[in-house]
DNA sequence: CAAATAGTGTCTCTAAGACAATATCAC
DNA sequence: GTGATATTGTCTTAGAGACACTATTTG
């Protein structure tokens, strides 16, 4: 034992070159979409955050928010610290969808990214202009396999337009690797990053987990599968939903209404403990 | 574009302070138990491999074998190298399961680890001794769930025996994430990454893909099932385990005979586009 | 009442698990 | 023939998708 602290005081990190790391996130949430008919239900969706890069290197570029790992600290609080900042608001949830450490991803030098998924609930979003930030904004996502097999990434938000182009690289664990064809414009590697995040997030939404997480404590039905089907870009029976989701779902004795139709029960997350 | 270059050429990442990265990899095969009866066929044991530290920290300790990144290579090409440096194999695949960034983790200092899960086939697989590590070998694998909810890693190699307790953190993405609660002489937090590679493991045995990684090109229904079952820890009747894998297989002209009962047809993985 | 959503019931088809039965080889 | 695995078939049950129908509210 006292080998190992003679050992560890002669110690020394800094012959080694060391990379900078730093933390990318790709926050989600879903944004309603308005209608003329008061008395229809408002369409959900996905959106996600970009910044738009006030300094050099891809000065003007949409980018993902993030930042540098700090000693003292993991690499989620880093990301929770940089998506905090960019949003002032906490993300319901966090996960890391693997580490970008191609050489040449970032101009600025020797620079690898874990990139993650956070998901922000129903009201719980705001935002603001950082530092770095010339701007900001939500942009709704698309993302879809055209003919020849490429991925198509649309990003917009009103006027501002980006699509990039990507190819299916390999799978492992959920989470799909992608090359880029065409990076729209897009900062860095971050069309990949994105790709890759909007396959973890589909896949995981099958199994209503990261549901829960865009919706607020109590919900409709309805609204939960709204969320479902804006994230996998699907539709179907509201009869069939209902059956499917029943074992995660717990009654409340509140109902939903005003909306110029039958009012709608309100359901919260069902603990995995509990039984019916 | 020239005001990036000169903002590139002032630009300096050495004014932060950086950690050094590393990966760790979790290897996997299976290996075979021998039996008296000649009739029988062979049992499968899942086994992963471990070195014995030969320096300090965690001098005569097991651990995960590993090795720095260095400038130039991607997370992915590094865990490939220090895989291979042990094994003298190029392992079949290789999955990420995550970055390990605790402050704390390793007593060298700050040095964080992205961990991979890596996959021999049948038949490939030696092992040399290397630099740092006096020994190494194939550990079976236990890992099971005791009454308290508790999580118990066992690995055996004859004699040695190493036995750890975790407890459930967190899950995303198919990856599950472990607290130690006692480490059972592993080094550093490496009974926490063997965790959370196993659910990974597990996980993905659902639906195939790495199960093919395990086999040979051809293979009986049978090897294939034992492969399941030892990953799983499960047993499935036959004929049922033939009609859930019967459209990812394809049937080849071969058979596996000399075993003192009825030969089996060989069976090689099918690629996703063809058709029956 | 009309329009819209909320919610229930039922039919069909498929997949999974249990189990029975037959086939084929080495000795 | 015996003992072992290989392979096929069938019964039952659970779940998913399709669809028809009823319930309830606001304007």
């Amino acid at each position: 034992m006292n080998d190992e602290k003679t050992f560890l005081k002669s110690y020394s990190l800094s012959d080694y070159e060391r990379p900078s790391v730093t933390a990318d996130i790709v926050a989600f949430k879903l944004s309603s979409e308005d209608s003329e008919n008061y008395r229809l239900n408002p369409g959900k969706k996905l959106s996600l955050l970009l910044i738009k890069r006030g300094g050099h290197p891809f000065k003007d570029h949409w980018a993902l928010p993030g930042g540098f790992l700090n000693p003292g600290e993991t690499i989620e609080e880093c990301a929770l610290r940089e998506v905090e900042e960019e949003t002032s608001v906490k993300p319901v949830s966090l996960m890391s969808i693997g580490l970008f450490s191609e050489p040449g991803r970032d101009p600025r030098g020797w620079i690898i990214s874990n990139a993650f998924v956070s998901v922000f609930g129903a009201d719980r979003v705001e935002q603001k202009s950082g530092d770095d930030a010339s701007d900001a904004g939500w942009f709704d996502v698309s993302f879809e396999q055209n003919d020849d097999g490429e991925y198509i990434l649309s990003l917009s938000k009103g006027e501002e337009k980006l699509r990039a182009v990507l190819k299916e690289e390999k799978c492992a664990f959920g989470i799909t690797s992608f090359s880029i064809i065409d990076s729209g414009s897009l900062a860095f590697d971050h069309a990949k990053i994105i790709a890759g995040a909007l396959t973890a997030l589909r896949g995981s939404a099958k199994d209503f987990q990261i549901i829960f997480d865009f919706l607020p404590d109590k919900f409709t039905l309805t609204e939960m599968q709204n969320v479902q089907e804006a994230i996998l870009n699907i539709s179907m029976q509201p009869a069939n939903f209902r059956r499917k989701v029943s074992d995660f779902v717990e009654e409340t004795d509140e109902y939903k209404s005003g909306a110029g139709h039958r009012p709608a029960r309100l359901y919260k997350k069902r603990n995995r403990e509990d039984q019916s």
